[in-house]
DNA sequence: ACCTGTTATCTTAGCATTGAGACATTGATG
DNA sequence: CATCAATGTCTCAATGCTAAGATAACAGGT
């Protein structure tokens, strides 16, 4: 399968060809965003079961395993907008799982942190939750889980210290 | 709502531990879900610049690199839902880079392809797109991105063949 | 021809999320 | 003190997206 000249192709059938240099980079998005996808359904159905968002399971367990938190800290954490942590936390609440407590030294700042009932829940519904990543994930070893951690933390650092595309070389 | 009646006291630890045995799944899924957002936050912004969600972007690229395609094609390689393709094409049917196609032997189906204009338009832009992409994704070596797209690659299909997390042991 | 089930797209309603701005508080600087 | 920028949260309108149902066309069997 040979590179073809150059033909101003009619408006019928064009692939454009993808440069050969760039071929892993594009691959790599794709995969990486297919096995998010994939992985990120399972876990969505799964806490679903349960009438809950990825997006509130998110704050649900970063406070279970970290602890009362600074709205903006839960924020940078699960990546979400300022406006998105009001209302998640307001829906939390309202379920009776979370409260918001005062910061004594910052007024303007509010901590969110499990209820009793919260911590409860949690208890019973993450061990479920973390044997369906398990499962999901078992196409890989534990071998190869961590080699993918590893590639996939440095990937992620690197891509978020890297400077905007806008100004590229 | 204030009620601070009987809360826990202010130094609350972190009350729920994780069982060691899964620690690593859970990284797994934290450190993908954190590239694949750092990531996909360099791809929105870039293709941000030319007024485009990455959904919309996604279809350009495929129709760019695969020719004509059926719109239920489209949908399963972009991962977007019916009515996703629907909205999706219409607005880019609107901006002239898209068009529809009557499928000449099932009156059902119809084809979405570049326009002439839809051409010229990835022609220009896609290079630089794949050149942020690769910026963007330099933290990896060849070699490393090569193990990498095999590592995920495993990881995306095993994620999709698992049965459903609700039947589990 | 006539059902029955399946496939492909479109329609509609609803929702979670973002982004920009408002408001209050803090801390630094003069 | 007074001022001004920075910080933390909340409000609100806009929007991209999905899920479910509606519509239409195909395919197979009887």
């Amino acid at each position: 399968m040979m590179a073809d000249s150059d033909s101003p192709p009619p408006t019928d059938e064009p692939p454009g060809q993808v440069n050969p240099e760039f071929a892993d980079v594009l691959k790599l998005f794709t995969v990486l965003s297919r096995a998010h996808a994939s992985l990120m359904q399972k876990s969505k159905e799964d806490v679903a079961r349960h009438g809950l968002t990825p997006a509130e399971f998110a704050v649900l367990e970063v406070l279970y395993h970290r602890g009362p938190l600074l709205q903006g800290d839960i924020q940078s954490r699960i990546l979400a907008s300022s406006g998105g942590i009001t209302y998640l936390v307001d829906r939390l609440a309202e379920r009776g799982l979370v409260e918001r407590r005062e910061s004594p030294e910052d007024r303007r700042a509010r901590y969110a942190a499990l209820t009793a009932q919260g911590i409860a829940f949690m208890d019973r519904i993450f061990p479920e939750h973390a044997r369906c990543l398990a499962r999901s994930s078992a196409a890989l070893s534990p071998g190869e889980q961590r080699q993918a951690i590893e590639l996939l933390k440095a990937l992620g650092k690197g891509a978020r210290d890297a400077p905007p595309c806008s100004d590229a070389p």
